[in-house]
DNA sequence: GGTCAAGCGGACTCGCTGATCCGCTTTCGA
DNA sequence: TCGAAAGCGGATCAGCGAGTCCGCTTGACC
């Protein structure tokens, strides 16, 4: 997606890219995605002219970094679905899932309310659907998992799990190792009583935030 | 809290401020409250000013919803906290809990995160916490909620049961009932497994919240 | 009905933040 | 080494939203 650069950037243009990118990643998680593009550019140590110019928008930049999470939790999921033990690959996907969420809690708390409304990020966050839907067969037919979930019920379990610790650096920052190991005696089998409501489709969730988002934007 | 108007307001006056409170509610909860004063000032069918004169400030504003929520969640753990079984009484308490959020999901999903940095909010928040911990007390007691849960881990849980939902008015409005049974079957003994890390005690939270306060305000 | 304080609302100020402009600097290929 | 294009950043613009001002209206009390 977004524009290909025939021409390489100059070596301190991209350096400065980078910078851009860190100091981005760090401010929203730090911040939240609230902070002004100056802080970020003064993060950066470069101009705010020069964040417009590599980011032709607050938006872009934002979701360049998305997109970044987005590819990191993919790869956990796919490193996890190597694992042996069903269960176990399970549990270590969403906990590495978790832990990338905990590192950019500000971010992830505050994006995502409003993230999904873009088309292209709705895409993106498909891929970490499909990237965990095979983990979670494999643990329902192993017995391992119970079946009366699906892949968007776990998926925002796990966001809730780190969800529920109120976003301070100055907490304990594994709080959500807690809440997600409750949660996860929820998965089991023999945990399992019958659930009051049908699961949401991914195709509901998608047209209500497509809906959304013309409301709102 | 707050004034005691000695002179009573003008009728006019009076009516106006209840306007104004559940146009904000509702705007809150259908945007966010990063809705303009003026929005909901429209809202209401008054003039901006006159929310200023009612409400000195925005902060003013959602702190009123704010306390009048807590208020709300309160009295369903009161009404709650009488049933017979005490499994039934926890269920019904987080249920009631769950659905004034969710009813209320914007408003709450956005102030969650900044909304305890004020004092006297951290101290309202503390009345419910005072209101549950009975519940789950009992429910322990009667060896129909495991023992090594907080309520301060039950009140995360039933805050995640309802983040876990996109929050969208095109959505169907109970999803949480769904998360919040995946999260009550982990919270039965029969499915306990160690936890992972110790609870936050609430000394901690509030002890964070305040340093993240004089850290971004 | 008359008086007047309380209340009203629209126009305004003002600060903040995303985004742009422009004259100077740096890189890089020849 | 040198020229041109790409890049740079401080100054600046523009729009938005919180909060204020002021001349007009309305309800309350006699």
């Amino acid at each position: 997606m977004t524009d290909v650069w025939q021409r390489p950037l100059r070596s301190d243009a991209e350096r400065n890219r980078r910078l851009i990118l860190e100091a981005a990643a760090q401010a929203f998680a730090e911040e939240g995605v609230d902070v002004g593009m100056a802080e970020i550019a003064r993060r950066a140590g470069v101009g705010n002219a020069t964040v417009f110019r590599r980011f032709p928008s607050k938006d872009a930049l934002v979701q360049a970094i998305f997109e970044d999470r987005i590819d990191e939790t993919i790869l956990a999921a796919e490193h996890a679905a190597t694992l042996a033990d069903p269960w176990e690959a399970l549990v270590t996907c969403l906990e590495k899932s978790a832990q990338l969420q905990a590192r950019d809690r500000g971010f992830f708390q505050a994006t995502e309310q409003q993230l999904l409304k873009h088309p292209e990020l709705l895409a993106q966050h498909r891929r970490i659907l499909d990237a965990i839907d095979p983990i979670i067969a494999r643990a329902q037919e192993a017995g391992a998992l119970r079946d009366d979930v699906t892949t968007l019920d776990v998926i925002g379990l796990t966001k809730a799990a780190v969800a529920c610790i109120p976003p301070s650096p100055d907490l304990r920052a594994d709080g959500w190792r807690r809440s997600l190991a409750l949660m996860l005696d929820g998965l089991r089998p023999e945990a399992a009583t019958p659930l009051p409501v049908p699961p949401l489709t991914y195709e509901e969730v998608e047209r209500a935030l497509a809906t959304t988002d013309s409301a709102s934007a």
